[in-house]
DNA sequence: ATCAATTAAATTGTACACAATTAAATTGAC
DNA sequence: GTCAATTTAATTGTGTACAATTTAATTGAT
């Protein structure tokens, strides 16, 4: 009856990539009640991680990682400005460069994160191993795609 | 030196939810090459995927696979009638819903489109069993994540 | 020393994603 | 049959993403 009968390669649901797509929303959606009271979104957060890694790093430092440019990053790292985790300053070696630095609040907020990978990990209902061989398989295929499309010089 | 030494679970390549993420948004940049000549989104590409399986639904039974609701579905709908892919008419039986067909230029589409998974598991460079097995994995973790944000009653 | 390339952010415009609200149509208890 | 609840989309507002352009600062070849 359906025409799909022949191409089960077009059905969603066989789709690797809608698989990744729809858990990385969920993981959103999951982090949502652990991140509200912080008053961070999940990607304010991925910033976060960073800044508290290491603090004071430039724009273009922070998006290396998290493969964002200035033009989502810039508006991002406002917000959080104006929450009041972080300062954005100009570099006085070099004015093209905006320095990033964490407030008093900003490096007080992680003592109030570094439960939620505990929590995340409840609510995945996996164990350590099984998450981090997972992570493995996954950046492994991120690598991959990212790989392939610097390929075609 | 760094204070993250003791908080290895908040770095950011620790999280799986960063791979995940990133990885997501690696597939979105790698199918962009096989879409644009289709003059599809990503995201529209998945809504043609499900019209190609059934052709005639509505936008709550395009949303639910996809767990999009109509803020997204019916800005992105009124680009694919812009592009000429899909109709958007009121069902005569219940004029509370917007019925979804495709045009002749969308149902022509599909043939374009068949060849996009066979490219993409290349650009993957794995074999389809790896891939299915990742899928599994990445679905039940992406159900894991749902189902618990459910569950707080 | 000067000026053309380069670099770093910011800006602009398009397109998701989602919460919350609104509007219109339908259903159901009475 | 009537009206309150429900259902379906659409709308509004905020927040990413990303391509393309712009601006300002720096570097480097001459």
């Amino acid at each position: 009856m359906s025409e799909t009968r022949e191409t089960p390669e077009l059905w969603l649901h066989n789709q690797i990539c809608f698989a990744v797509h729809s858990t990385a929303h969920a993981f959103t959606a999951a982090y949502k009640p652990h991140l509200d009271p912080l008053n961070l979104t999940y990607p304010q957060y991925l910033v976060m991680l960073l800044l508290w890694e290491k603090d004071d790093q430039s724009v273009s430092e922070l998006g290396k990682p998290l493969f964002l440019d200035s033009g989502t990053l810039t508006p991002l790292l406002k917000r959080l400005q104006a929450t009041g985790y972080i300062n954005r300053t100009r570099d006085p070696k070099d004015e093209r460069v905006m320095r990033i630095t964490l407030t008093d609040a900003g490096k007080a907020l992680k003592q109030k994160a570094v439960c939620i990978p505990h929590n995340m990990l409840e609510t995945m209902g996996m164990s350590v191993e099984q998450v981090m061989a997972l992570g493995t398989d996954v950046r492994k295929l991120g690598q991959a795609l990212r790989s392939d499309a610097g390929a075609r010089s």
